[in-house]
This record gives C-alpha cells, sequence and structure tokens, in this order.
DNA sequence: GTGAAAGCGCTAACAC
DNA sequence: GTGTTAGCGCTTTCAC
C-alpha cells in the first residue's frame, strides 16, 4: 500500500497499474510485453491476461525509466556544421537516408550543429545521451576533436581520414574529378582550369578533404593526358575576378572544373554578366546533383555523388556497430556518376 | 557497504562515488553541484568539498538518471514533412536559428521527419520522450493529427490554422504578394498571372495555407488596382505548358508571380529555352529568398520570409511555454520584405 | 511459470 | 546546514 499510487484518472497508467489490473507482478507483465513469445516461459493464459490489461488502459512503457534501466536511448546523434546547414544541396539527400533508415529501425536522431566552443556540442555526445553517433561533413579542425570522443560507436560520412580505427563512409570525389576531366579533354579541351574558392580562412588553413581529392582526380587526369604542364588551380580569386581574368587572357582557360555546385552556380552568373556564353566561350562542370542545377541556363554538368546511398550505409553500419558488430571495412568508398548536360560543349576556338 | 559499488577505474564515477570521496552525502553533492551558492544554505566549505570531488572524479551527472528523477528531457521534437528536405530553401534559415536558439539555451532537438504512418512519428512526440515541440511547415492533412497530440507544450512554424489554441509564427504571406504585385503594376504590368504547381494531388486535396495566402495578396492587390477582372491563377499546367500558352497568347500576361523560388527557377528555365527574355517579354517574381537566386540570370525578384526571426522565435516561445509561460498572442505575424532584382521589369508592350 | 526484490543514478522531502 | 530515505518507472536476476 506504501507505493502504491492510485491510478488517478489523469494520470498515466505504469507498469504497477497494468499488473494491478490484470492480477499480476510487474515483472511477469514486462515479460509479457517486451519478450516475444517464444523466448520466455510464460503461461499462454498469463500472457494473453498481461496484453489485455495494459490494452485496456492504454499503456505505454515510459521512455525515460526505460533508457535508465535498460542503458540504452535508442537515439543517435546526428553531428554536423553549421556553416553547411543541414541537409543544404549535398546534404539533403544524405540526411534524408539517414532519417529514412534510423526511423525504420526505431532510432530516434538528435540534431547537434557544431557551433562554437567544442564543449557545447561535446554535451551531446556522450554515451549516457546516445547509443552512437554519425558525423556529418566535418572539417578537419573539428575532426581531431572529434576523434576523442570515447566510447561511443561513430561512422563518419563524406570525410577522409587515416585515422584507421575510424568506420567512414565517403563518395569517390577523386575519381569523379577525373571523369569530369577526362569528359573535357574528350571534347578537345586542354586547357582546362579548376576553380575553387575556400570557404573562410579557417583557423586551422585546412580545407574539406573532398577538396584535396577533387584537385587530386582533375591533376592525375590532366598527367594521364599529358596535359600535366596546363594544370592550373585558382583557389586565392573571387568568381568575378577569376572571370576577369579568363577574359584578359591571363587564365587561359576554356573549360574549368568548380569545386561545388554553389561556386559553380555564382561563377556561371559572373560569366553570363560578363557577356560570355556557356558553353561556347567557357565549358563548366562541377560537383553535387541538386536539382536546381537542371533549372540553370545552361543546365549544369555535373558530377553526382552518391548521397542517398552514403546516408543509408552510414547508418546501417552505425546501427551494426551499436549491436557490437564491429566487422567490415573501414573506409567504402561509393562511386558517382557523371552527369552530362548543357554546360560543357566541344571547344570552339 | 551493501550497495557500494567499487569506483572501478573505468566504470564511470556516480554522484555515490562523490559523496563518498568527499566524505559527504548524495543529497548534499546534488545540491551543491546544481543550486546556485545562495539558493540553499550550504556550507561554503561543504560546497567546497562537494565541488572539488566531482571534479577530481571527472564526474558529469548521468543524463538518463536525470531525465527519469526530472521528469524532464531538455529535449525538444522538430517535427517536419520529409517531402520538403529539412532546411531546404525556405526552412534552412529557419531551421538554423532553431538550432542555435536552442543550443544556446540547453536544449537538445530530436529530429522527426514526418514519413508514412502517423504512429511511427508520433511515438518521438511523447511526453516522456520530449519536453515540447516545434511542427515545421505542416500540411493541413498533418496537423490534424499533431492537433491531437496533447499534452505537450508546441509552437507552430508557417502554418495558418484557425484552431485559437495553438501557438504559431507565421511570415506575412498575403503582404508579401500585395507587395510584388503592386511592385509589378507599378512598372506597368496590367496583365499579371499567378503561377502554381501543386506537388501531388494529395490525399486531402489542400495546399499548404502559403498558397493561399499568397493567392489572396495578388487578387487583393489587381482588385485594389482596379485589374479585379485580369487575375488570372494557372494551377494546371506544368511549366513548359504555361510557358507555351503565354507565347500562344492564349494567356495575357507581361509578368507572372510564381509560387515559389524552385518553382521560379523551373519556369525561368522553360521561359529561356523558349527563347524569351526576361524581364523583357515576361517578368518575374517569387517568395523565398535563397542564396541561389541571386546566382540566376537574370537574378530572381523575391520576396524574402523572415526566416531567421521565425525560427527565433517560435523556440523562445516554446521554450517559455515550457517553462509554463503561455502569455503572448497565439498568433505572430512577421513582415516580410520585397527584394528586387533583374527579373522584374518595366512592361515593354 | 511466476513473483519479490534489488538495482539503474539521480532528485527532493523531511527529519535531525 | 546536512544526512536519511523514499521515490522516478522499468528491467532483471533469483528464489519459490
Amino acid at each position: 500500500m506504501s507505493a502504491a499510487s492510485s491510478p488517478k484518472s489523469l494520470h498515466k497508467p505504469t507498469l504497477a497499474d497494468v499488473a494491478r489490473e490484470a492480477g499480476l507482478a510487474t515483472s511477469t507483465v514486462s515479460l509479457a510485453l517486451n519478450r516475444p513469445p517464444d523466448e520466455c516461459r510464460l503461461g499462454k493464459e498469463t500472457r494473453r491476461r498481461a496484453l489485455m490489461a495494459a490494452e485496456a488502459l492504454g499503456y505505454r512503457a515510459n521512455w525515460r525509466a526505460k533508457a535508465l534501466a535498460q542503458q540504452k536511448t535508442f537515439t543517435v546523434a546526428v553531428i554536423y556544421a553549421r556553416e553547411t546547414p543541414y541537409s543544404t544541396g549535398a546534404n539533403e539527400a544524405i540526411s534524408d537516408a539517414l532519417a529514412q533508415t534510423f526511423s525504420a529501425e526505431g532510432y530516434y536522431q538528435l540534431l547537434v550543429p557544431i557551433v562554437g566552443d567544442s564543449s557545447a556540442w561535446r554535451d551531446a555526445v556522450r554515451p549516457d545521451r546516445v547509443d552512437g553517433c554519425i558525423v556529418l561533413n566535418p572539417k578537419p579542425a573539428n575532426l581531431s576533436v572529434i576523434r576523442e570522443t570515447t566510447g561511443l560507436p561513430m561512422v563518419l560520412v563524406n570525410v577522409v581520414d587515416d585515422d584507421p580505427g575510424l568506420t567512414r563512409v565517403v563518395p569517390d570525389d577523386h575519381d569523379g574529378a577525373r571523369q569530369l576531366t577526362e569528359h573535357l579533354i574528350g571534347l578537345g579541351h586542354r586547357n582546362i582550369g579548376f576553380y575553387f574558392r575556400p570557404d573562410e580562412p579557417n583557423e586551422h588553413g585546412q580545407d574539406h578533404f573532398s577538396v584535396t581529392e577533387r584537385i587530386g582526380g582533375y591533376r592525375q587526369a590532366m598527367a594521364d593526358a599529358g596535359l600535366g604542364h596546363r594544370v592550373s588551380v585558382v583557389a586565392d580569386l573571387d568568381p568575378a575576378a577569376y572571370v576577369q581574368s579568363i577574359i584578359d587572357r591571363r587564365e587561359k582557360a576554356s573549360a574549368v572544373l568548380v569545386y561545388d555546385h554553389f561556386q559553380a552556380m555564382h561563377l556561371m552568373h559572373c560569366v553570363q554578366e560578363r557577356g560570355l556564353r556557356a558553353p561556347e566561350d567557357l565549358s563548366l562542370g562541377t560537383f553535387n546533383d541538386t536539382r536546381i542545377l537542371e533549372y540553370m541556363n545552361p543546365s549544369l554538368t555535373t558530377v553526382a555523388l552518391p548521397d542517398h546511398d552514403m546516408g543509408e550505409l552510414a547508418a546501417r553500419r552505425l546501427i551494426r556497430a551499436m549491436g557490437g558488430d564491429h566487422a567490415g571495412a573501414r573506409e567504402v568508398r561509393l562511386p558517382v556518376r557523371l552527369k552530362v548536360r548543357a554546360s560543357t560543349g566541344p571547344v570552339s576556338s
């Protein structure tokens, strides 16, 4: 009688309420509710009584209590950099796939923006708060902090890192750049540039790994075609200035790979503003396949990353890891696909 | 001695460990750790001992246990429709503001996509799981389900609804459409159309409220200018067909309001593909201010919604509501701003 | 097979 | 001021 909380009509029913209703012990009801019929020895009639009572009271196990008792939260943290808003452009399909997969598997997602001081967001990534975490698109500077986050199953998405202990899912950016470059070479281009505009001089002076990868693929394709001496990577001009340098012939380029879709759109804008035409005067190819690239005039040739697959695969790997299964390759590199559209054409000079 | 778990070096220290280390009771340590010095009567020396011990052991309160004991999770659910991926276009700044505000206030965000059967996501929105929820951009069909979610403080973002019990933060879409229409009228246009492409015939046949609002503002501005008879809302043609109807003169329009930025880009694409020029042959204005609209050629005139403010305000209102403070207007309508760019110009005929 | 009881780790009354 | 104790609601040994 001491701890017997009376089943006030507005009070959510607890396990104890159900047990009383069914005339059983709480432990018995708990078993009936959580274990598959075969996995526990429970009288058929007993089980039925328990289930009926729960049903009758509209019982739902209290999530908080369950989390404490089971030492699990069925929640994963999705850590992302605020500079590249969650699900923008490249991240859109990734995050959608994460959401789909995790909710299908009964996991909740805690959205954790990396913002400011690391102590703030590190708070969310603790074993008593989440069961695992996905790290989306981190820059090297953040990665080093994240790497220290011990004791949590973790999968990195879209990051190349040489720490062999970390599981990661990445797109084959290197190959994408190679494909795009070869496509341009195939169109007769010889003077092909790579344009990239760093976000901002960040503290650690390190760009996202994909910059390196894409430039690498570009260089290699150029070298393979005997055009190594024509390689030109420009990273210190704003789009308008870059276009000007092409017009002035200081920069010789009939085709340009642009680091990402965003910069490509910006560059295209400047190109047309200065009266150049694409692809007649300049061919433009880029990375990421967001739908709006089709709506540009001309529509943009781009390297499509396997966003959806990356998200789904990362989620599945994490779920497995949280289950204790750490098998499989540390780095999974997924293939990309070149989508040729109107912004790249034969060299015209 | 009975319940004294030995402080194994790899075991996370608990309150009991700290208490033992400090030679105090757990309750005392709990007070010292959680209450501001003035709010509780604790010996200066005692408090110091408690803090030192916690520090020494690297103690962090277990989140799960705290949640159970306090009946709070310091987590809010952010419910959004998967059809409009979280943070795409219009939502980008909203979700960023939510993230900023909530994390600054110590709240976690649970990301809850509305996908498929409502039972799946309703699971996340229970008082034992989260302390409150934000509902982003819901369509009427979902809204009715959400409305039943009882007992949770809730703030709707970007939805007009006549249920007086629900707090909501909305942009003044009606006024935006009015401003844009007046802008076009001011440029000499008389035949001004409104173009809108429904997503898909959804089950309930209801469009997002902003459709109604924007068309309403457009109609009103036309009527106010004595152009009521020229109102033409087209919703049953795809962009290409609509452009064709303009070329054929079946549709008389020298200017068009397009429902959103996405459809506007698509329409612009079709316009240019058919050899029309904007704004010379057709002026185009739209809604939502995502950066890429500037990169279009021509850049697009648009009605910018107060995304950031909406997000921040919604978060603050929810935090207040979770604290028990339900004061303030049920509907907060935030002003929008017209951004005139290159896609709208004087009528040329 | 079923039930009693001991936690999970913390907070909050209430004695002392 | 500080310690004792009783929960928060569920899971899970372990007797019976």
